[in-house]
DNA sequence: TTGGAAAGTCAACAATACTGACATAAAATG
DNA sequence: CATTTTATGTCAGTATTGTTGACTTTCCAA
């Protein structure tokens, strides 16, 4: 456990004992339940789940994506990522084309429809989000964002901008 | 980054854009994934799942809670939680008591081995958690429990110490 | 004492993850 | 050029974990 001896060095100025840091575990938990709820409830009306709205999300933020780089994304098999794909492009919120270069990949991106939902469930997210950041104020906002960056799985910062 | 406007207020200095608020969003998505996978990947050798490391985690953190209690902590229904604790208590990780003062309830814990899962689940995560503290710095730290809490509904917050 | 509320259990169903098998297209190899 | 290998995406079946509904036991209050 928190093994900070009596010689600790300038640059070690965290004193993080396992109490602190189940902490903010559960920080993470209780956050994330917050964070996904709000676009939850809304799912409620349609048949769609938290998958849909991932998927709605970076297809929104990254056009013509492949299913491929999607899967990247989502870490998800593909299997799962297609049922969700499937019914998203039946009912015309995503539309799916064969790649110009390489006829194997599918390019994605959302139909007008697409939009509008992904906008609504953004929509409550970002409201969220916002009162949560303007709360905290603009310090605490810089220091979220840097421990969050080192908690996620480094090659997976790409996928940030 | 949060550049604000001439005009901006003191008690508002963030110039919050639904680019950057989507950013932090996705910063949410790619950290709790990396935040859940160490667990994971020790619970692939098991026959359980993260509905089981949440159970056994705030059982721990809450000797002798009752299902009600734990169910208020975890927000799923009690049916789908005490599936998760009878697999728990029939393998003789999880002790169920009925209750002293009123018999319907039950009060849990966890035994022995109960303690010894979850310390080695507990123990991936909070070594994911101190480096990335370490990473980041005090004050990063002081923001990012402080986003987070505003983040999460505030009538969980009783549910953090 | 009796009727309702609270705590917990059992059963069936829904959403979303998974593995396996497969079709098609591109790339690599002879 | 023909053949094999690799990559992309789809279809089918299964597992985990969420849901609602029906039920028992226990407590409490009228």
């Amino acid at each position: 456990m928190a093994d900070h001896s009596n010689t600790a060095k300038a640059e070690n100025l965290l004193f993080l004992t396992d109490d602190q840091l189940l902490q903010g575990i559960e920080l993470m938990f209780f956050a994330y339940k917050g964070f996904t709820s709000d676009p939850d409830q809304i799912l409620q009306n349609y048949t769609y789940g938290r998958a849909h709205h991932r998927a709605l999300h970076f297809i929104n933020r990254n056009p013509n994506i492949t299913v491929s780089a999607l899967l990247d994304i989502l870490g998800v098999t593909k299997q799962s990522l297609n049922r969700v794909l499937r019914q998203l492009v039946e009912d015309k919120l995503v539309d799916s084309k064969v790649g110009k270069r390489d006829r194997r990949e599918r390019n994605l991106k959302l139909t007008p429809s697409g939009q509008e939902l992904e906008h609504s469930l953004s929509d409550a997210q970002r409201k969220r989000m916002r009162a949560a950041y303007k709360a905290a104020g603009p310090d605490a906002v810089q220091g979220f964002r840097s421990v969050l960056q080192n908690i996620m799985d480094p090659q997976m910062k790409i996928h940030l901008d």
